[in-house]
DNA sequence: TGTTATTATACCCGATAAGGTATAATATGT
DNA sequence: ACATATTATACCTTATCGGGTATAATAACA
């Protein structure tokens, strides 16, 4: 999993001032399935990793990854 | 699902010119994998799709996705 | 020190993702 | 028309994700 991905996750919750139980009761999720993202778990599920982003404005997409061009 | 994704599965799978079959071997996922990534499915583990991405060198990342400003 | 809030770890269980296979549908080419 | 290759759909099974709960650890604060 990036730390990408985990960062955001942790600095946008502390900057709206959320518990992980606030987070994952206003994104739909189960507070378990914050605790697994936060911590890098790599199996999680698209839609619902995405259901966390949305409460900042943020959607996983496809991005170059390496140094050669596309 | 975004179509951001499944458009560039099935365009960089026919820039490589592999089959569905192809690529989920390359890739080590399931056929069914491939057809249901292609064809919208959102409720996809995420490693098995940066697995597909890595293919073509890419990777799902977090994305600002609204106007406002972060 | 003690109390409360938050986060981490461990367990159980239902729902389903993912793989495999078979069959059907759709190209593609002759 | 007929093959062949590729993709789509349907079914079955296994593995595990995700939710929930309980407990433990940590943080924060007085």
């Amino acid at each position: 999993m990036s730390d990408e991905l985990i960062q955001l996750i942790k600095i946008k919750r502390k900057d709206l001032d959320l518990t992980q139980k606030e987070l994952a009761d206003r994104a739909g999720v189960g507070l378990r399935f914050i605790r697994e993202l936060e911590q890098g778990k790599n199996t999680l599920r698209l839609d619902k990793v995405n259901q966390v982003l949305a409460m900042f404005g943020y959607r996983m997409k496809p991005e170059k990854d390496s140094y050669e061009e596309g």
